[in-house]
Parts: C-alpha cells; structure tokens; sequence
RNA sequence: GCCGAGGUGGCGGAAUGGUAGACGCAGGGGACUUAAAAUCCCUCGAUCGCAAGGUCAUGCGGGUUCGAAUCCCGCCCUCGGCACCA
C-alpha cells in the first residue's frame, strides 16, 4: 500500500487467506483418504485440546492454544512427515446445559448450532486440520463406544456402585461439582449448597494409582504438569496402627499414619462423624450429643467442611480406646476434621506433633505430649506450638533417643509383630465419580431388573440413545431428568425378559474426553470404537499441545482409560500422549481476561482487520509459548508490516536476481534456518519470529538488491507460522504444488530447508577484553584468536591501559573467542 | 500453609556463568507529500560529559566466582494449581 490505494500486487491478507482455505478445502490438502491412513509413511499424530463449542465462538484463548499447536505439525509436515491433526467439539456436559437453560433452547438444537459456527471459525484461523476425521461427543456414532468403554470397565470390575455425598443445591436441584460451590454457596443462585447422600457409579481409578505415578518418570511431560499429577495422586508412606475399643473387644479402630514413631504421644483417637463404628461404640451418657454432632456435620456442604481455617469442633463418644504402645487408655472423639475419605477414616491424635490435633486438643482441653525433639536441642520441655519436624523421639521408652527415620521404621515393626500395625501407602487420589444427575450426557448403560439385579446392556444395544426431552430441567428429586421419562427408562432384561428400569443417570463429560483420541483416526469405523491397525499405526500421540487447567482432571482420566484398555487386551500400550507440553495462559493489558472485566479478546474482528496470518504470527510472537504472555493491541502492527516487508522482497519474482547469495547474507541465512528449526522443536515460537524478522532486516538492510536464493528459504521458514502468504508466495515462485507437499524431487523430505554448519560458520566475531569483569574494549577479529595474541592486542589498547593505570596485574582470564579478562589490584 | 512458575527499559519480551536489553511496540528527529496516511532512514535504559569516555542499573539483603539477570542462602511481591489428606 504505498500510493494510497491497493495495487494488484499489494499484500491483501484477507484475499489471499479466503483463496487457500477454500484451496485447501476443496483440494482436500489436509485431509486423509481412509487408505492414505493406512498406508502412511512417517505417520505424525499431531494432537490438541478439542473444544467445548460454546455460544460465545472460539475465545482467543483456543486460538491460541490451536495455533501452537498448527505450527508444530505444519513444521513437522514441511520435514515430510504424514501429519494427522485432526479436531473435534466436547460438546456435552453441565456447561452446555446450563447455558441452553439460561437462552431457553434446547441443547439439542443449540449444539448444532455451535458446531457449525466453531467449523467456520476453525477453518478461518488456518489450521490443517483433517475435517474428514472429527469427532463430536454428543453423536450416537460417538458416544456408543463411550458406553461400550464403560461396559469393558464394567465387566472387568473397575466400575461399582456405591453411596457418596454431594453437593446439592436446593434451589437449582441439581448436584454441584466443588468448582461451583462457592464459600458454601451455589455460584449460580446463592442458595446455601447441602450434602446429600446419592448412589453413583464410580471408577476404581485408585487400583492404578500406583502405575499412574510411576510412568511419570518416563512420559515426556511438560515438568510442571508432571508435578501437579504427582501432587494430585498424592502418595504417603506410612503405616496402619489398629487401636482396641476397651469394652468392644475384640473391636479394633484401624487409622493411617506417617508418623507411626510418634504413637507415644497420641493422647486420643478421632474418627470421622460418618465412621461406621461410632453408633456401636457412644456411651449412652453420650449418644444423644453424637448424634447431633452426626446430624450437623451431615448438613454441612462439603465445601464448607474442608476449610481448613475453620474452628475445630467435634465430641467426646464415651469410649476409650487403647494406645498399644504405652498400654494406656484414651478418649475416642469425633470430629468433622477428620475425613471419611482418606485413609481408614480415623485417625490417632498426636496434638504434640501435628496442628490440627493441637489446636482441637487447645479446644477440648486434652493432654498435649512431647515424643519428639528437635535435634540440635534434646527438649522435653511442653509445647506452645505443634512441632511437625524431625528430631529425637522423648517419652518413647526404649525408643528414646531413636531418630525419626528409624523410629517410624522400629515402632511399626514392633507393632507389626504385637498384631497392630502393618506398613502402608496411601493416596490422595479417590476413585473416580462418573454420574451425573443431568440430563445432557451419555445414558449410562446399566439395567435393573428385579430378578437379575443390575445388568449391563448388552453390547449389541448400543448405543443406549438419549431421548428427546421437552423438559430436561433437573428437580429436588436427586435423579436424573431422563428418570421422570418412563416411556424411555422402562425396558425389558436381556437376561430374564421380565421387566427392568435403565439407569437414567448420565455420564461424565470427562469420560467422553478421556478416549476422543483414539477416536480420531478411526472416526468414520462403525463397527468398532478404534480399529487395530489404524491405532497400532497411529498410536500413542506423538505430540499433546495443551493448557495446565486439565493437567489433572483429563489429562490423568485419560492415562487412567488407556491404561485399562491396556490391560484389557483392546491397545498395546499404556500412555496416551508420547509427548505432552503445556502452553502458558494469555492475559490482556497485564489482567486476566474475563467476561466481567469485558476484556476478553473475541478473534473474528482482528482476523478480519489483520488477517490469521499476521493473528497467528503475533500471537506466537508476544511472549514465550510455553509461559503465555499479554495481548496487546499496539502490538499486532509488527508481524503485519514483517509480513508485508516478506511480500514486497519477494515480488514481483521477476525483479529477484540469480545467482549465488552474498556471503554475508548466506552466512545469516544458515544461522536463521539452525535457530528456526531448533527453537520451533522447543516450541521457543516468539524467538523463532524474531530470528526470521532479524534475517529479513538483514536481507533488505541498505535496498540492496536481494537474490532468489537468500529469499525463497525464508518463505519456507515463515510457513508453520503464516501458511496463506507462504502458499500464495511460493505459488509465485512457480512451484506447482503446496509448499507442504512433499518436495518435488521425489523424495520423503519436505520443503524444510537445511543449514549447512559450514556456512553458518561466523567469520569474525567481536572479542571483548575486560578489567576486573568490566568490559573495557571490543575488537573485531577472526575466530581462533591465540591466547598470546589476545594478550598482546589487549594490552595495547588505551582504553585498557586507562584501566589498568597504577594496578598490579594478578592474572588473566582468557576464554576463546570470547573474553580475556585481566584481574588488577 | 504446600507445590509450581516468575519479578529485566515507557511497554511485550531477549540473554540460563562471559558484551544486559535481541526482536517488536510506543516515543523523538528526518526524507517523500499541497497535506495526511502509508513507506523509508536515523535515534531511543538512567545519569555526567563538547567528545573520548565514565558512573549507575536485571524485586530486596547477603554469599560463591576472575566474572552473576543467570548459581547458593535469607526475605518481599505477583501469577497459576492444590489445600483440615493425618
């Protein structure tokens, strides 16, 4: 745009970006025939996070995520590699429902809706995706295999039904996951949330608990992601202590601890309210108040009851237990503090060594005993303040003096030996809940018959369809809408032929989403979830891009599924994603973007005024990927006028001279394609932009007359990021085919240009010589300079000199190629 | 409270033991233009100096080192996650 018009020949983003896409759509670039699946090469499983199609259009925050992810299949495709990227809509859920409520249309209908609007603005962003192999959760060719998945666990045992509390909300009568409960209100009404006690189906996810943390020493994970799923499994090394109910013989109490060298100083025992030994073992003196006590902690929310800075309350039961180490007896409690479910639900109080038991034992007034000194001060004085560090055990009879390491070790083998301790592990990690009371999920696959019992639909039924329901609102019944269609829930027992009652509660949406993966390259297979040869061909995932909010949540359900696939003979392996790296969190103007705050960016306007080229661009460019970074406004001027730079250097083609590239200019070349490519495998994207925009300076710098052979590289270069203007230019450079086919010279590479380290090779380079660390002259010379020599030029210069005038010389650092730094005095 | 990441110009950010501030934005000056936009060129951490050059500077305080934004110890602050897990 030079004259204030647009020549033909002027950069127009918009127009050259619509040519391509419908290009691509039309030519089918990116899309793989079922036989191109099968008899790929150098398969690429190139995978991101699907989105969920809300109303609201693709957030910049999934653009963000969608084209890191692009660039490094589009890189991985230039290298010639068969890149399979394909996407799918998570469509349904809590989310969905809720928000079809609140706009009165039916989810149904609304999905639809979202979908296509999210496959425009997919399309839109330039992303390679395989449109011919996508998924969506909510389709009954989808979701029959999400029910078959639950069949296998079924079967195998890993899915049971039992009694769990909930959060319930009275006003809305539907379930609350934690994340909607705030401060023991419902985020939506306000209304004080409730517990409720609900029969669900859950995942014994913790029988892998183990595995799940142990391959996390060898998947290549993002670190931080690794850590949060370690957090989150949460082992503890301890041990099972089993204390006798004086008077209930031969009743014995189990607790977990980690600290069983500090059994001498627990002055009480405290189970959770719900324990089922607490109605046997209350005194009568003291049963009415432990009821109350049961009854309140019941109505609590759990939310609410897991605040840890809330006042420690609980009661007396009236009975004693026995410590088996020192014989005496001691007070059974319960308290709130103590949770159902972790550990056995009980727990032996050590107030002197552990804050919670201290500030309850402040509370009720209860003996509060040293057993642990620090090290360095042998102490047995009282304490103010639970001690929780290690030490020397005190008032442990023959174990004084023992440290903590072989305290824990000795004391729970002579329990071990008296029959009241085994050595444990425990985990944070609880078994997976997979019912939900709503209405828009997959039907869980479950009969009842009277005669039978629960009967699992027989394979050859599914897919078990969600009905059609006018009013799919949840109620105050605790079940699910599907349970007020009788038409739909009553059936007949495939095993008996008498009457049944389907299960109307619905599934997790995290369980669509723990298998869409394997989904993907068999997406159009309706005789099978994934067929074998496709996955052994295109499995695991090679590449998983994707945000840290589900680095525990999806991330670890999947690892979880795929593991029982795995042992269930269905796959071959037992880790999803090979690779799995997170991208940072976008932010805008230096705040987090939120709707309340209005400052979230919505792509559509800036892709229309800017065009996704110059979008993608910026956005790789504003910070570190793998970090996030903040979105500024001012700064997409930078990649447009790089791109727009790129476009006036190349064209008109004609003007391009021939011949052989300045040696200078060669030389930067080859440097840039080394740092392109390295820092593209590192997902290091905004200093790969600035790489390119430094060679393009440097191409251009003085108006020189620029050579097509220092030009047409970059062009590949700029490609993973600005794929439209790189197809439209390498099209001018009179290739035929797309700059991401398979090069023309019939070989498996790609159009990914190689460095050549020779010619990368600096020829001279700026050696710095310092005092006293300061650096107090630069020289310009070639490579390789001596130690000698270095000396003696440094030596000479004024500058030096200055430096060192009235100091001693002490010594001389010399570094090749680097620095000489002389010490002075 | 615990776990993780981070704190560098006016701004986004480079540099992970060796020239602090690459690249980009914004700002200042200039060219072209009737003018504006666009484009191009120069300049651009602070401070002292006519200049050469000096001094200061990577959250704060110590340390290690010939040399520290980078490593170690102790604080402060920001962001993300987990949180009565025994």
């Amino acid at each position: 745009m030079t004259n204030g018009r647009r020549d033909a020949d002027d950069y127009d983003a918009i127009a050259i970006e619509n040519r391509w896409q419908t290009r691509w759509d039309d030519e089918g670039t990116n899309r793989f025939t079922e036989s191109a699946l099968r008899t790929a090469k150098r398969p690429f499983y190139n995978l991101m996070m699907f989105p969920y199609p809300s109303a609201e259009g693709l957030h910049v925050g999934n653009m963000y995520a969608f084209t890191g992810a692009d660039i490094y299949g589009r890189w991985k495709r230039l290298l010639g590699e068969d890149v399979f990227e394909p996407i799918g809509f998570d469509a349904f859920g809590i989310h969905s429902e809720n928000f079809a409520m609140k706009v009165g249309v039916h989810p149904m209908e609304l999905i639809p809706r979202n979908i296509a609007n999210f496959t425009r603005q997919l399309k839109r962003i330039g992303a390679m995706y395989d449109w011919d192999h996508t998924v969506d959760t909510t389709a009954p060719e989808y979701y029959k295999w999400t029910q078959w998945i639950f069949l296998q666990l079924y079967k195998a045992g890993l899915a049971e039904k039992k009694e769990a509390a909930v959060n319930w909300c009275p006003s809305c009568m539907t379930v609350l996951s934690n994340e909607q409960v705030i401060s023991g209100e419902c985020e939506r009404c306000g209304s004080k949330v409730e517990q409720r006690l609900l029969s669900q189906w859950f995942f014994r996810i913790t029988k892998y608990a183990q595995r799940l943390l142990d391959n996390l020493e060898w998947i290549d994970w993002s670190d931080s992601t690794i850590k949060a799923q370690e957090n989150w499994i949460g082992r503890s090394e301890g041990a099972e202590l089993r204390f006798p109910v004086v008077g209930h013989e031969p009743l014995l109490v189990p607790v977990f601890t980690t600290r069983p060298d500090t059994v001498f100083g627990a002055t009480f025992l405290v189970l959770a309210p719900e324990h089922v030994a607490v109605a046997s073992i209350a005194s009568d003196a003291q049963r009415a108040e432990v009821e109350a006590y049961r009854e309140r902690a019941a109505s609590l929310d759990l939310v609410t009851r897991k605040k840890a800075d809330k006042e420690k309350t609980g009661v007396f039961t009236g009975a004693y237990a026995c410590n088996p180490a020192t014989g005496e007896n001691i007070p059974v409690w319960i308290a709130d503090y103590v949770l159902m479910e972790y550990g056995t639900g009980a727990i032996m109080a050590v107030p002197g060594h552990d804050e919670r038991d201290f500030e309850f034992a402040k509370q009720y007034d209860l003996e509060i005993r040293r057993v642990v000194a620090g090290d360095a001060d042998v102490d047995v004085s009282p304490l103010e303040e639970a001690y929780t560090g290690p030490g020397r055990l005190v008032n442990s009879q023959k174990f004084d003096g023992m440290n903590t390491v072989d305290g824990i070790r000795s004391v729970t083998a002579l329990l071990a030996q008296q029959g009241f301790a085994d050595a444990r592990v425990n985990y944070r990690l609880h078994d997976w809940c997979i019912s939900r009371q709503r209405y828009w999920g997959p039907p869980i696959p479950i009969l009842y018959c009277d005669r039978c019992g629960t009967v699992p639909v027989p394979e050859t039924d599914l897919p078990v369809e969600l009905p059609f329901v006018e009013s799919y609102k949840p109620d105050e019944s605790g079940v699910s809408p599907l349970a007020r269609v009788e038409s739909w829930y009553r059936t007949t027992c495939p095993q008996c032929g008498g009457e049944a009652k389907r299960e109307t509660d619905v599934s997790d949406t995290f369980l669509d989403s723990a298998w869409y993966f394997l989904r993907y390259p068999s997406a159009n297979n309706g005789d099978m979830a994934f067929d074998p040869e496709l996955t052994k061909k295109w499995l695991p995932v090679n590449m998983y891009i994707g945000g840290e909010e589900h680095a525990v949540l999806h991330l670890l359900y999947s690892r979880f599924i795929t593991m029982v696939l795995k042992d269930l003979g269905h796959i071959e392996f037992e880790e999803p994603y090979t690779t799995f790296r997170k991208h940072g969190l976008l932010i805008k103007e230096g705040a987090k973007m939120s709707k309340s705050r209005g400052n979230v960016v919505i792509p559509d306007a800036y892709l229309e005024k800017w065009g996704a080229d110059t979008f993608r661009m910026y956005l790789m460019f504003l910070g570190p990927y793998q970090e996030g970074g903040d979105f500024r406004d001012q700064g997409l001027i930078g990649p447009y006028g790089f791109l727009n730079r790129l476009w006036e250097t190349v064209l008109p083609v004609e003007e391009l001279g021939g011949g052989a590239p300045d040696a200078g200019v060669e030389r930067k070349l080859h440097q840039t394609i080394r740092k392109v490519t390295e820092d593209i495998a590192a997902l290091r994207y905004n200093t790969a932009v600035a790489a390119m925009m430094e060679y393009l300076n440097t191409v251009r710098a003085g108006n020189r007359s620029v050579v097509r052979s220092e030009i047409e590289p970059l062009v590949v270069l700029v490609a993973p990021f600005a794929p439209h203007i790189a197809e439209e230019l390498w099209e001018r450079l009179g290739y035929t085919k797309s700059i991401f086919a398979p090069a023309e010279d019939g070989s498996d590479a790609g159009n990914w240009p190689a460095f050549d380290d020779e010619k990368a090779r600096v020829n001279t380079i700026e050696f710095v010589i310092s005092v006293n660390g300061k650096p107090r002259a630069r020289m310009n010379v070639a490579p390789g300079i001596t130690e000698t020599h270095a000396k003696d030029v440094g030596l000479e210069d004024v500058n030096v000199q200055r430096a060192l005038e009235g100091k001693t010389i002490r010594k001389m650092i010399f570094i090749a190629d680097k620095l000489l730094n002389i010490v002075v005095s």
